[in-house]
RNA sequence: GCGCCGGUAGCUCAAUUGGAUAGAGCGACAGACUACGGAUCUGUAGGUUGUGGGUUCGAGUCCCGCCCGGCGCACCA
């Protein structure tokens, strides 16, 4: 069923493609374009409504490919176009050579209708056909609290998801804990020095380790609780004890702080587990069946070169037991989810992480699995400031401001929405004061309020016993006809195709873009036509209009994580 | 030295992936409801897209060189 749903915009565009298609195979047949053309038609709209409803610069494309200009080329598709039961009132040829449409308002109406009988699934399309997808984000090393950027990751790697589940993937959303390896035996070690230190003895947290508050108070609470057990424990088992519970711990404040952003996992995936099954080692063997290994300087590598990284990296070290680099178990994990099912894998890495692309992707391609399953999304650090003013972030000085910090300060929205306003991958500035600002200048309530604002119209129309829930049936749809409202509502009817680019283009940021262009014409519309009024049928027409915005703006906040308020 | 990301209006960023007159928000300035929320709307000013070349009908976008900023370049994870 879902899989059959695709928009009414998307049709029509669908149908435009047809129709070209259909003028240049004539074209061909007249011989007036030669027989091997094959161009790929793109609808567009265009960036001015004088422009058109849509255009398509495909002429401008076989002009180079056959080398004449644009215009004539426009000329030869035009003269043969079929516009037989179409839409299409007008077909301009424009600039460059570029092809205007020009559609019959008409349309908009069953566009319209959509909205109104999907309500909140308005704009879930079937594009993605149900490929299964898998999602890891965050991430974050089990070895203290979430910071900043972990926040901007979550943040997109949620809407991502949410985008791409909306236009027809299984979208699966996994964080991978860190739990095994050598930084779980750093932790443990920094804890029962942290514990010593509780119990008045004068040590300091090894070098390497953590030094964080929060490992104290950890180990406050450890030795009020289970101080005497603790003390009967010989170091090799206490240590074990120490490491476990820390993760434990830690993961379970990552897990409640990413809850309160409103951020769910589908799984929380630990590496250790992969380790203990000795799983992981298959991955060494597999490769090395597969001659894709040799041994040097007493360790085993990897020819990562023969799949384009930079150099050949080491799996497994030249010490006494062999044990293997951080790449391996990350192989076996990634070869997990292919096991599990999963045709497209998606990473989101932070930036210090960028020169390990390579080398993964090598490794999959040397366990036989193709180059495009799996993306790698790098998403940027985050630059914190204070009007204006950078906030250090060094670790030492304690400085460092966490994740729930962060939240306790602008709010999960405001989070939210500044993180996603900007590319990924670029840097991106976090002014704090700017966040938490409950004004004009800040951003985040342009649209929150323009769903508000709807909202208290509905509130408005009930106190003066308008109608409120006037469908498609019953709303003379002709009488919506001023510019504003017909701006607004082609905005609306491009959601669906709207959410799917912005999902394959991996560009979360453009759905900020897209709800402050929606939350603008709203409020342009209510500036320039007044909703309740006098006539019924206008009052009901317009109400209409109003809740179909309401709705597509609800969509759009949900997709990315904010809250719809009613009011403020 | 090599690689990646970035350099666009005073500030923070866009630009339909090679298209039409490079656009938004903030800030500045000038205006707008005697009825639905002024957290709004309308307008004005502000640009040699870091820089020099090249490719073509057409370049912010692609190619080459250079400059500036950030981040990587492990038998760490």
């Amino acid at each position: 069923m879902v899989d059959a749903s695709y928009s009414v915009l998307g049709e029509i565009k669908k149908d435009i493609v047809a129709r070209i298609a259909g003028a240049i195979s004539k074209a061909k047949e007249k011989g007036e374009f030669p027989t091997e053309l094959n161009p790929d038609i793109r609808i567009e709209t265009p960036s001015r409504p004088d422009l058109g409803d849509f255009a398509t610069g495909v002429a401008m494309a076989i002009g180079r490919e056959i080398r004449t200009d644009g215009r004539s080329a426009a000329g030869v598709i035009v003269r043969h176009l079929d516009l037989e039961n179409s839409p299409i009132r007008q077909v301009d040829i424009a600039g460059p050579g570029f092809l205007n449409f020009f559609l019959d308002k008409s349309w908009l109406q069953p566009a319209m209708a959509r909205i109104w009988a999907e309500g909140p699934s308005y704009g879930r399309t079937g594009y993605g056909k149900g490929k299964k997808v898998l999602i890891e984000f965050v991430s974050a090393n089990p070895t203290g609290p979430l910071n900043v950027v972990n926040a901007r990751a979550a943040a997109v790697g949620d809407c991502l998801a949410s985008l791409m589940q909306m236009s027809g993937y299984e979208v699966h959303r996994e964080f991978y804990v860190n739990d095994a390896g050598n930084q779980v035996v750093r932790l443990a070690a920094s804890l029962e020095a942290r514990l010593r230190q509780v119990r008045g003895e004068d040590v300091e947290v090894p070098e390497g380790g953590y030094r964080g508050e929060y490992l104290l108070d950890m180990a406050k609470e450890l030795n009020e609780t289970q101080g005497e057990a603790l003390l009967k424990m010989d170091p090799e088992e206490l240590r074990e004890f120490l490491g476990r519970y820390a993760v434990e711990h830690i993961v379970e404040e990552q897990r409640r702080v990413l809850l309160e952003y409103g951020l769910k996992y589908d799984t929380w995936f630990s590496e250790k587990r992969l380790r203990d099954g000795n799983a992981y080692m298959q991955v060494v063997e597999l490769l090395r069946l597969k001659g894709l290994t040799y041994e040097k300087d007493g360790a085993l590598w990897f020819k990562s070169t023969m799949f384009g990284d930079d150099k050949d990296r080491v799996l497994l070290r030249s010490d006494e037991k062999g044990t293997a680099t951080y790449i391996v178990p990350d192989l076996a994990y990634h070869k997990n989810k292919f096991e599990r099912g999963y045709e497209l894998l998606i990473d989101l890495l932070g930036p210090d992480h960028h020169g390990y692309l390579g080398r993964l992707r090598a490794g999959l391609m040397g366990l036989g699995y193709p180059a495009e399953a799996l993306e790698i999304l790098i998403v940027q650090m985050v630059r914190l400031q204070r009007s204006g003013e950078a906030v250090k972030m060094s670790k030492r000085g304690g400085e460092f401001i966490t994740m729930e910090e962060l939240l306790e300060e602008v709010g999960k929205d405001a989070a939210r929405f500044f993180f996603l306003m900007r590319s990924p991958e670029s840097h991106l500035d976090f002014d704090l004061d700017l966040a938490r600002l409950q004004s004009n200048e800040n951003p985040v309530f342009y649209v929150q309020y323009a769903h508000a604002r709807i909202a208290s119209i509905f509130r408005q129309a009930r106190e003066e016993g308008a109608a409120l829930s006037v469908g498609p049936n019953e709303v003379d749809f002709s009488l919506l006809k001023d510019p504003s409202e017909v701006a607004l509502m082609k905005l609306l009817a491009a959601f669906p195709e709207e959410v799917h680019e912005i999902a394959e283009a991996r560009e979360p940021n453009r759905l900020i873009r897209y709800m402050t262009d929606v939350a603008s014409a709203f409020h342009s519309f209510y500036t320039k036509c007044r909703v309740i009024g006098d006539d019924k049928s206008l009052t009901e027409a317009r109400l209409y209009l109003a809740r179909l915005c309401q709705i597509v703006l609800a969509n759009a906040l949900r997709l990315a994580g904010i809250s719809a308020p009613e009011s403020m």
